[in-house]
DNA sequence: GTAACAGTTTAATAATTGTTTAACAATTTA
DNA sequence: TAAATTGTTAAACAATTATTAAACTGTTAC
């Protein structure tokens, strides 16, 4: 994942509304929501809801599907874990008993396990 | 962690230098490195630097420490962790097979290895 | 004690961001 | 076709953020 993506995948979830619908969207799985049920629940405008929606699709962390007249959106896995991966890269100089990061945790219980 | 703080980590980390300074600090691990090696590396001002490492600390992604007349910056792991689980938390309802965030690969591994 | 070094703080300016209102598509239902 | 529903877009305004220059606080070395 490149810097600037990151960077804007970050920017886009520091936003309490945005942080919302996105952790809404994550625990939804990859059907996503309707865009009005995610408004509702949060209670925001259409206008605010299509301006946040907008921001974390070019983000890349969302994405957007049609079924009728209704609006779907799912979050997008992917860029969730390349951000994640991106932040944690060579954490602690690849050391993962020190840094702890998710995947320093797995690595090491996949060698107790062995 | 609490949404406040999540949004605060985000906002600190959405910064081109401040993603670069912290990355950094994830790979020089719990020791840390001098201010002015990093501000040297990453050619900023003095006031710049001054102005990052404050709004990273405030958002308790790293800490500090003088010695002498140098200060060290070290990343809070614990904060870099706790972020991640925040947004991460109930991936597809915790169905880890879907949504493959790195903690639900590491209970598919641990459960492939039992 | 004075000078040099390592960082911090303050104030001013320029740029970005979030919210609101209103008008505008597109799709379904009557 | 007309009305209702679902969502988007545009413009205007208020608030936040990044950068720069200059003055300031400690710490070490001469």
């Amino acid at each position: 994942m490149k810097p600037d993506q990151v960077v804007k995948a970050l920017a886009a979830l520091a936003q309490p509304t945005r942080l919302s619908i996105y952790r809404l969207l994550v625990k939804a799985g990859p059907e996503g929501k309707v865009a009005g049920q995610i408004a509702a629940a949060l209670k925001m405008s259409p206008a605010a809801m299509s301006f946040h929606f907008r921001i974390l699709g070019h983000a890349g962390l969302i994405q957007k599907r049609q079924e009728g007249r209704f609006v779907y959106y799912a979050a997008n896995f992917g860029a969730m874990n390349g951000m994640i991966d991106y932040l944690t890269e060579n954490c602690c100089g690849g050391d993962g008993a020190l840094c702890m990061t998710p995947k320093a945790k797995k690595s090491n219980q996949t060698r107790k396990l062995k």
